[in-house]
DNA sequence: TTCAAATGTGAGGAATTGCTCACATTATAG
DNA sequence: CTATAATGTGAGCAATTCCTCACATTTGAA
């Protein structure tokens, strides 16, 4: 039940406090990588970033201001890899879509447990403007490349398209696969199927549990 | 000198026992539903049943002993509707996909916000032998119904119909969706895709974000 | 009726944890 | 150099929460 806004409480101006900031940012991903969101208490963060508990609430107000703006780095490169992937190469829907989907892997792919802590922390958390307009603007893009074709609701194909490139990738990177390009292809053929461009040519790819 | 020993968790012999379980159980669920895992406490739930909170803990050893018990019971009834969409009607592979994909989003139908809670807690839980063997079994019905037909990788092709169905369902509901005709027929469209059987005579339903 | 087993009670122990605050140290402007 | 702002410290408060335990009450069989 999100609420209560969240702000960084001090901008840090020096050099060391910036470096402060960005141990106690590094600290918390390593923690959420390692033990999830129920292992990440401020003291422990604190303390992994070699920083008194005193200093790390300089910087954030509270621990969700922790997790959110670890969750705002994660989709502003989301973001820049699908602006990317929406304007370079071909601009047929089939290669577009493709190459947006293999981008919204990608976000996964650097830190599988770290996007999945934070993205399971979402609903938990008062998203701030950036965050909401992070958001905003990834839907916005995934319905402006099914706009520049014809479909009937673009905006409804890009929620739905969304929903089901986030399910597949989720819960292979739970299941522990590592194979992105066996994935993306599975995601694809979906992805194409919903769109009604369906790939006979594709070879289905084999198992990897 | 009587001194037996003690289950983790007794087993209620008499109805009034029996009813404070049920109550137990039913608090739980309501408050899961209104207010999230996170505001599940087990004096919260005592409280609500009109319990006291050291019967609870005759019954449920931990607090994720209740958890576990409400993820159960749902499970049961997936696997159900799983089980009668698989056997029932014509048995050729998009009808009995479509059915099957109806049974799904059926679990969510009725307690939504439970659902979704209980299912998010899933990762945090240790889960008992009962529950294992629920999701194999969802998951064999799955892969049993996808190998009657001509697929190279028909358990592969389950983990991902399950995936994309589930994320696009939490996600519809997540946004608060509650047309399921109109979510069914996209999930189906997506499966089927997936499954190279598209659907070109389905009408692509209106939108309802 | 009798009594042991089953069931119910709730105050509070013990541990965790988010966060504050009074104070120390370091950097920078004038 | 000095004064002020910026930064850093960590003991510990206050609140939460899981769960125990000593005891009370109810039930059912003999």
């Amino acid at each position: 039940m999100p609420s209560a806004p969240i702000s960084p409480r001090k901008t840090p101006r020096q050099a060391r406090a910036r470096a402060t900031v960005a141990a106690i940012e590094e600290a918390a991903a390593h923690i959420l990588t390692h033990g999830g969101v129920d292992a990440l208490t401020t003291n422990l963060v604190a303390a992994r970033a070699g920083v008194s508990i005193g200093s790390l609430y300089q910087y954030f107000p509270t621990k969700e201001a922790i997790l959110a703006e670890l969750l705002r780095k994660l989709r502003r490169e989301h973001l820049h890899d699908l602006e990317r992937a929406a304007q370079q190469g071909g601009d047929d829907l089939r290669s577009t879509t493709t190459r947006m989907i293999r981008a919204s892997i990608a976000h996964h792919t650097e830190a599988p447990e770290l996007a999945r802590a934070l993205e399971a922390a979402e609903s938990h958390l008062p998203l701030d403007a950036e965050s909401e307009a992070l958001k905003t603007q990834i839907s916005a893009i995934w319905t402006a490349t099914l706009s520049t074709h014809a479909l009937p609701d673009p905006s409804q194909a890009a929620f739905d398209l969304a929903a089901l490139t986030h399910g597949m990738v989720t819960r292979a990177v739970q299941a522990g696969e590592r194979d992105w390009d066996n994935l993306a292809a599975r995601v694809t053929r979906a992805a194409l199927g919903y769109l009604h461009l369906c790939t006979q040519d594709d070879h289905q790819p084999t198992q990897q549990p």
